[in-house]
DNA sequence: ACAAAAGTGTTACCGCTACACCCATGA
DNA sequence: TCATGGGTGTAGCGGTAACACTTTTGT
């Protein structure tokens, strides 16, 4: 495949020629997943300088073909970690001087909250490996990425209250506090367990399963999302009352 | 000045050279005013071509200096329009193939609320006119900048729900008809009159102005921010119920 | 004189909040 | 058997929603 690992390769020869000033474009992902137990951010180490070795977000720069840059995003994420067909949104832009060290570079940074079922990813590409680690205790990372995950984690927090985006790192099928632990976990705060089911019910979008037969009265009880009333929801944005 | 119109100069060197790939960049500005009756945006005449004499945002190509993307976004914004010194948030990017005839162009939106005094506007640099249209009933748009503007009616009427921005649109003192209106007309839903005002009130953010002596009762009480409270409330948002 | 806009207070209802006990599971 | 975690209902309170009349100003 031909690959974009451009500012690491040993080509000297200034062949990329413009009539204006242009300038160097990458696109960044922050992926968050949830295990049930806390909230996760992908990571990839780094194969090539600068920060070889170092934990950085995937992502890579655009190229000169007819991909917007979203498409760019959702290509190096698949191209480094194997994390394909999840939704994105653009949450910010990182332009200072001096934020990589070879020149002036121009980052878009996504978002997307994914499902357990991709919890299990490769490296490839430009990365030695992917992987998993918890937002609470990750490695340093490489460039201004520490920032950039910071105000990830500030727009996702904004937006669940608005968006039943969060359902996107629950699997198809989720207890209720499975759920409630995922808003506790991302929101940083505690919920009463009766009020909160309440509220979720009361949204109208999940559907409650039936218990199999042989199961006793207090095991969890398994929810899906009535996904005819969940994409409405997700048009019209709700909110939050807590 | 040195000026950055370059694309439509007649400079037919080649003289920009990178060893990768680059790109066009562009920071281009929606600025939303409110004249006590309706929501206008801020647009300009462009002098060159592509569509020389249609009417699109301010805003123009990144430099090759130190100045960020922001930087860069609040540098055209003056020089277009004479707007200076107001705060602007990103909310997009747009990348696709074909949005500017020239070549692949990444264009940033920046958004930003200003106050009446800034509503005097003047042409300058790449545009012919600087002017104020009603958001309801404007010009027919160059490039893309018809979805842009939707974009960023969208975003702030999201984020009016949280952060007080909107004082932003009012000017150093204001009444509580006026408030209620800016709200009415960004957000297209209308409020009891009773309601708003003890919502707006419990705030604790207004401090209402002594009515001047031979005033009648039934002139519009002046408020002004108590800025200390509202610089609070910015940080920590709030929720605005209706 | 009439229409348009602003000031003002009360009531009902819904929803958020707070709270306790029982049962099943697994250590 | 004890600790942990899940299931379940109710009562109080606070805030939102609904609502009418008077006064002033300007046409």
């Amino acid at each position: 495949m031909k690959k974009n690992n451009y500012p690491e390769t040993d080509n000297t020869e200034f062949k990329w020629r413009y009539k204006y000033p242009h300038f160097a474009i990458t696109a960044d992902c922050v992926i968050f997943g949830f295990d049930k137990v806390e909230l996760k951010v992908l990571l990839i180490q780094r194969r090539l300088d600068p920060f070889k070795g170092e934990w950085a977000f995937p992502g890579g720069f655009m190229m000169p073909n007819d991909e917007s840059i979203e498409a760019c995003a959702q290509r190096e994420l698949k191209e480094e970690t194997g994390v394909d067909n999840v939704p994105i949104f653009q949450f910010g832009v990182y332009s200072s001087k001096g934020r990589d060290p070879r020149e002036r570079v121009i980052t878009n940074a996504f978002g997307a909250l994914v499902r357990p079922e991709k919890l299990s990813v490769i490296g490839g590409d430009d990365a030695d490996k992917a992987e998993w680690f918890p937002v609470k205790n990750h490695p340093k990372l490489a460039f201004d990425h520490e920032k950039i995950l910071q105000d990830a984690l500030k727009y996702m927090q904004r937006n669940i209250y608005f968006k039943p985006i969060g359902f996107n790192l629950l699997g198809e099928t989720f207890t209720m506090p499975e759920l409630q632990r995922m808003y506790e976990i991302i929101l940083g705060v505690q919920f009463d367990r009766r009020n909160f089911d309440k509220k979720m019910n009361s949204l109208g979008i999940l559907k409650m399963k039936k218990r199999s037969p042989n199961a006793s009265t207090r095991t969890p009880r398994e929810f899906s999302l009535d996904m005819e009333k969940y994409e409405k929801l997700k048009n019209e944005g709700f909110k939050l009352e807590f």
